[in-house]
DNA sequence: TCGATGCATGCAATCGATTGCACGCTTCGG
DNA sequence: CCGAAGCGTGCAATCGATTGCATGCATCGA
């Protein structure tokens, strides 16, 4: 158990007597190097339980095989999914992948783009945080022609290859959806519209009720960072106003959740009184009782599309013409709290 | 936007003057350095755009401060919550994390933890997978005095910390609970045999069972992979069997889930008739109609546990005298589909 | 006034792998 | 028989930061 000093190359070398150069290229296996010799070699690695120096080599080589990513929370089923997509492809390439939270917050999200630039990954993915305003510590990426992608939350300002689900679409959809159920009054319960997601989903359901010559009503519009309590004010403050909505539409499942509760705790009844969208497919909303009706987001393959196009851009070395912005569809999947049987 | 070269400290060095070495300490506020020169090369630093090339400061320092972690499936509550609270503490030490997945293979887990290896990193915090019955892959770490730390499903034959939950605390409450209620014919749903963690369950179970006076009953004790329809297959076969159970303990949420629903759907009444109690805490046991009571494991605090331990190891680098195994607690959560109000 | 002391800085080697270029040997055509 | 060509290998520089040791300078006490 003694800690035995690494085999290098030149250890190999030394063995064999021959240079550390044709060593290294043989465990390369650069053809330069005649196949008698590549096997010998390799046999002698292999017997010495030779492990190459990774981090020499990157420090030559200048790469690391090493993306980050940088999401506002690993623990949230949409984002672990992403995660999920953007390991299995990146391991298939050969990559290793470098994971941390913002915590939504932008001093988080910015000291850990200078850790991940100084450890020099290859590529980052990223969604930004909420209080991300200021950019800097991404264009230092983009300054060094690093490539960059964003997922989900993107960013106008800088150039880049964006995966983004079609938040329009799945806003438009939900709505939609509730129109057809005869909804007339329809609220919405929507997110910080600093974020463009939020705003897509609400311009969906303006496009929607427009459609349908139905007027917006500017009171049954509310904007808060949705979490479990936002969502229980935002519905009390609905229900306590003179002209109550039919139904509602959430910009994510949490709200519709809360939403729900609330209205089985006065003895509303959910979809019958009023009826509930939600937004992300989240794995309660499934199960609850009622069970949600949501937008599905394909977070998993949001993530394998995002690696594929950073290591693409990796690979090519030069900067693309022109960067994509790629919207993935996004399902509506209709459940018990918008149909009415 | 062109590739601008990178400032190294010897561009600071001969901008100011002085040696590359007087930078390097400078940058590293070694008091050594005069207050006034540190102060005056971090400004030129600052302003040179100077951002330090860690691959070659780990190269020659031998340590990375980066910790690997592989876990079964990122993309699970309890994993991502464990990754949260070791991506937290990792953080504030200062430590990058790179995680992987091992999608529960042999293989694939073997070649992660070679990769890691030869990416040197400074330890290791893993899970193992389910199919993992050798342990070459992670002696290679301790050979070389690299730490080691399980979490959850830990390995008997390597010497290392390992942070377990109490899962017979768990499956013991449980089943008491179930007693204090008043069931006497209390069903288990159990998970693999091979898995400690599962047996531990059942022996809490068995424990809590014996101490009541109540006998174990074979028939009532089933054993399958915990999904969603191998609960449904369970609670089936238990319902149809000739003398049906007053409750259940089930090994995870999700097989609790199935019975919910299998036993709502004959018009069975939990908890009146059945009571269910689950295990993990998913988010959905809280939300679902009942709520499922189950057992909360402390993921992310466990998470925080294992990345203290092995940082603490890096960081004294001597391998500890003994290696303790730490079992966090757990705790019965008790909600609607188990009390009979 | 001189040597001792201590503080601040510089010199140069080092980490392990990679790679452009040079070199030596063999082979072959003219 | 000689030179060219080609193949396989080795030499040595290089990447950027760190660090043990040496050195230079100033200060101070005797």
């Amino acid at each position: 158990m003694s800690n035995q000093p690494e085999t290098t190359i030149h250890d190999i070398a030394r063995a064999l007597k021959i240079s550390a150069s044709t060593v290294s290229r043989a465990l390369n296996d650069n053809p330069i190097i005649s196949q008698a010799t590549r096997n010998k070699i390799k046999k002698a690695a292999e017997e010495m339980g030779y492990r190459p120096n990774v981090v020499a080599a990157n420090f030559r080589t200048k790469r690391t095989n090493t993306i980050g990513v940088i999401v506002p929370l690993i623990n949230r089923h949409f984002f672990s999914s992403v995660i999920s997509g953007i390991e299995e492809i990146a391991y298939e390439a050969g990559f290793a992948v470098t994971i941390s939270q913002s915590k939504d917050t932008f001093e988080k999200e910015s000291k850990i783009a200078h850790t991940l630039f100084s450890n020099r990954v290859d590529g980052l993915i990223l969604s930004i945080a909420m209080g991300t305003q200021s950019y800097d510590h991404l264009k230092l990426f983009s300054k060094r022609q690093i490539p960059l992608v964003f997922f989900d939350r993107v960013v106008d300002e800088i150039d880049a290859h964006k995966i983004v689900a079609d938040d329009f679409g799945g806003g438009y959809k939900a709505t939609r959806h509730l129109i057809e159920q005869g909804r007339k009054r329809i609220a919405m319960i929507g997110g910080p519209q600093n974020l463009k997601i939020y705003q897509y989903r609400q311009a969906g359901y303006l496009k929607a009720l427009e459609e349908a010559g139905l007027q917006a009503d500017e009171s049954l519009i509310l904007h808060n960072s949705l979490t479990r309590e936002d969502g229980t004010q935002a519905i009390r403050k609905l229900m306590d106003a003179a002209n109550i909505p039919d139904a509602v539409f959430c910009a994510n499942d949490t709200t519709a959740l809360s939403a729900i509760i609330y209205l089985q705790e006065k003895g509303i009844n959910v979809p019958q009184d009023i009826a509930i969208v939600g937004f992300s497919n989240e794995p309660f909303s499934e199960v609850v009782t009622p069970s949600i009706s949501t937008v599905k987001q394909p977070g998993f393959e949001m993530g394998k599309k995002a690696a594929v196009l950073l290591i693409r851009q990796i690979n090519q070395k030069e900067a693309p013409e022109n960067f994509e912005t790629i919207t993935m569809p996004t399902e509506l999947i209709i459940r018990n709290s918008s149909r009415v049987i």
